[in-house]
DNA sequence: CCAATCTCAGAAGTACTGAAATGG
DNA sequence: CCCATTTCAGTATTTCTGAGATTG
């Protein structure tokens, strides 16, 4: 009984949102779990990102950035700078900001968490060629920056 | 300071999982305000498209087919079976079970969910073509099953 | 005694709100 | 006095766990 399946009503099964529904729910799973297994989130990986690619910044850029919202970033910053991938110093032209800094385990936690993560969106597009992925990309990226300008940072 | 634009960078711009996720957010918030303005839900149009489409059954048969979990199938049916959209009725050979069947009234309910949900899934792919739309989920059907069937139903 | 079904109570993760504290 | 930034506390939603009650 537990290995047998039940269809879904075809409806369901062709309707868009909830094949993204499904499709990112697996996505997801994959991620964490591969970045759980070297204690690590995601949201380790698109701060790291953000600070490699356009350098330093204040935590409310870094919010607008990543999409990770102002009081969570609190928490995540506090872990990484525990284990010293970042360094919060406060702003001396604006003393209500924190600058935040990748150093450079940093980079290199970076590095790591970016080939776990490449491995699982090997794992994740599995059944789908090179072309295919290509075209998965930009098809769901038509959709997003489309969306995204309709409610500009909401 | 609220229109003004931050670059996500690059590398998260373009990783599958993200899009995805943000796809499916997208969607997700398109379809519940859609819905929430004729006060449905979703599992409502899960639910009574099931029920439709492979006639009536127990609520862990309908678990299975929704993929809405057992627990939250309770609320999900008092809702419908308060406004008269299901009924609920003992099974008479296997008492521990419900057979749930879908109402006249649920069937015209489910018409219009169907309307609705076609309307948001418009919405959605806006910038996309017809052949673009079909191929779209071509690839996500794909990428579904292939992880449905790797942990089936986990 | 074990398994399946329905139900409830609540945990866990994420997204988000509101407000206090500090400073411009 | 108003606005911006960081931080904390707490809400809302969804997904999922565990256990009790009933029945097979």
């Amino acid at each position: 009984m537990a290995s047998e399946f039940e269809q879904a009503p075809a409806v369901l099964r062709r309707l868009p949102s909830r094949l993204l529904a499904q499709a990112a729910g697996h996505a997801e799973r994959l991620v964490s779990d591969r970045l759980a297994e070297i204690d690590a989130h995601k949201w380790h990986f698109a701060v790291l990102a953000a600070l490699a690619e356009h350098g330093p910044g204040s935590q409310s850029t870094l919010s607008r950035r990543t999409g990770i919202y102002r009081s969570d970033m609190v928490a995540v910053l506090n872990v990484l700078a525990e284990r010293g991938f970042v360094e919060r110093t406060p702003d001396s032209d604006d003393r209500r900001r924190n600058i935040v800094t990748v150093t450079e385990p940093g980079l290199r936690r970076l590095a790591r968490l970016g080939e776990v993560l490449a491995e699982s969106q090997d794992e994740l597009l599995t059944p789908l060629t090179t072309a295919d992925r290509t075209h998965l990309v930009q098809l769901l990226t038509r959709i997003v920056e489309h969306h995204n300008a309709a409610r500009p940072w909401s």
